[in-house]
DNA sequence: CAAAAAAGCCAAAGCGCTTTGGAAGACTCT
DNA sequence: AGAGTCTTCCAAAGCGCTTTGGCTTTTTTG
């Protein structure tokens, strides 16, 4: 069933039958009707491919996804989709992920934006002075990026959360607590929120006139066997810290392993508090010490984004406003006063 | 640039332009050089939404992802995506995913079928006589199922791991070691994989003249907690196992951390298989005591179902061909002899 | 060497929708 | 009543590609 058969049905022409459906105000109330009628009584459905032809509107959000041997999507990732999928579906939205080149991405995103493939694109992981940002900027396919960028000379829209904040309040918390020798396990610095990170600990040790040795930072990809291993070399150093900070959950697995593994404990050695984004499969308060954390529903910023993202493309956003969500810091057991 | 500037350019008809192009026989080989070589100096692409209308062709692979606020999106996802994307990258493949109402999957099938949204889609975590399958069976769009249905009533196209082969083998081996009571900590039993690792199990204690206690096996979503959960309602039970098979390495990390809070050990008291879907984000060599486990890479098999599908929609590949992959059972710290 | 076959190309008709530029009729004013 | 204004609808022109059917020109064949 496409218009053409509608049309000659109702003895309407294509034009009116296309208009009343898509809400045109030129057409009678009456008539709108009756072709709202009949078309949903006939269960039709306009031809995407053939409205993507005629206006370029495809109905549909693009990702483009770093593949490569040694390439591993993050586990987040997942989580993210879950809220995306969800906002998305109430709209009849579909995502699209394009595989591409992790070193060559920039190809994929001409293609997408050339051959018009989606409304809109989001960024996910930036790092600073993102070249994707710039580039999907200069392309002009809205966008959202999922994170933030620095250092670029225009401004841009996203959605992040307040990573600083966080591992500021963290750290303060822990200094409080008497801690004078923290250190951060955290995720590859080369990407924002892991420089956030570190600043938000600096600032709060600089507050009390300490500093984050150079031995007491790490940055690795957020795997149980990193986190392992930092912390190994951590606590078997000779200056080993009586806190630490880690930028995930997965990795925490792996500090709590290293620290059983050295006869220490948690907290009364060493206290701990991670960034969980908030897996269901996954929950801080169930590791064999509850976690402190500091947390942000990774959920629910793929639902945000999917909104904004939604908005732009209708043309009820505009402009490049950034939002920075608030990080709430969850205090539980593997948190404690500084050991003698 | 489009088909027509180009064929204007060359002085040839948009026909001839486009048959080069697209390899048809009956255009002089030199011409078709001219009209490769200046479509590429030019930079030109076609049009796919244009081509889409023409032809119905997408060059896209569908994946209905189910969505909902209680539904929690498998992180094997991830790792399988991994995969796909990989082999799709090099043959300039998408993938969409459209997200749908867990609850009602087939109006979305129904849509990206008749809409024509891509050219095969696949199906994921099956259930015994799956409606998804059967559905997208009378639909006639190519697809490919990773995992197997059971109990309709036609074959289909699909690639599974033998989980029941994989289950027997690890259950064989604790009764070699000994053990009399084994346990099994299962995925969902709507899907078919827990189903054929649970008849694995019992076809191994069967062998033996054993049997699987009905209090012994348990089918959860697969979260750390609910490993936990099922360990500690196991081991406290009057009649504890002494080997647990696990479905999945996250649940494992449950079963470890339950163990050890009631002051037993691995495999001092218990012994403990979990099954691998190969995360890079968390290995079972390096768990506290090193874990046996049955291996088979989920990424793998998302290359190997993007290759498939494409064979498909290409028609190298036809007919309603079953793969089924070996399982490696790897031997680790966590198993050992049954306690006196 | 003429007839038949093959090779190489083209014009034009779709694919199914949106949108431009009117046109016909109904209403409002003066 | 005639001019102007809405309202409501339509015919037709795209969007950029593929593909059908046919027309030349060249090659093969008896």
């Amino acid at each position: 069933m496409n218009l053409k058969q509608l049309a000659h049905m109702l003895a309407l022409s294509q034009t009116t039958v296309s208009r009343a459906l898509n809400g045109y105000p030129e057409v009678n109330e009456e008539t709108r009707r009756r072709v709202m009628d009949a078309a949903k009584r006939h269960g039709y459905r306009p031809n995407p491919s053939a409205r993507r032809l005629a206006t370029g509107k495809t109905g549909m959000i693009g990702y483009v996804l770093p593949t490569g041997a040694s390439v591993d999507i993050d586990p987040h990732f997942v989580e993210f989709l879950s809220g995306l999928g969800d906002y998305a579906r109430s709209h009849e939205l579909d995502l699209v992920l394009s595989p591409a080149d992790a070193d060559d991405q920039e190809t994929t995103y001409r293609r997408i934006v050339a051959n018009r493939q989606v409304d809109a694109v989001y960024i996910s992981s930036p790092t600073p002075a993102d070249r994707r940002v710039a580039l999907v900027n200069t392309l002009g396919i809205p966008f959202i990026v999922h994170g933030r960028s620095e250092g670029l000379d225009f401004d841009y829209p996203f959605t992040d959360i307040d990573n600083e904040g966080a591992f500021h309040e963290a750290a303060r918390l822990l200094i409080q607590l008497g801690h004078r020798r923290l250190a951060l396990i955290n995720g590859d610095d080369r990407e924002t929120f892991a420089i956030h990170r570190e600043r938000g600990v600096r600032r709060a040790l600089a507050a009390s006139g300490l500093e984050l040795g150079e031995r007491h930072v790490c940055s690795v990809a957020m795997t149980e066997e990193n986190g392992y291993r930092a912390t190994r070399r951590l606590l078997e150093d000779g200056d080993p810290p009586t806190a630490i900070a880690c930028s995930s959950l997965i990795m925490a697995l792996g500090v709590v392993r290293a620290v059983r593994d050295l006869g220490l404990s948690i907290p009364g050695d060493v206290s701990l508090i991670a960034h969980d984004d908030v897996f269901p499969w996954l929950r801080p308060e169930n590791f064999s010490v509850p976690l402190s954390t500091t947390r942000s529903s990774i959920r629910l910023a793929g639902a945000r984004i999917a909104e904004r993202l939604a908005a732009r493309i209708s043309g009820l956003e505009e402009g490049a406003r950034g939002e920075v969500w608030p990080v709430d810091l969850v205090v539980r057991g593997s948190v404690a006063g500084a050991p003698a």
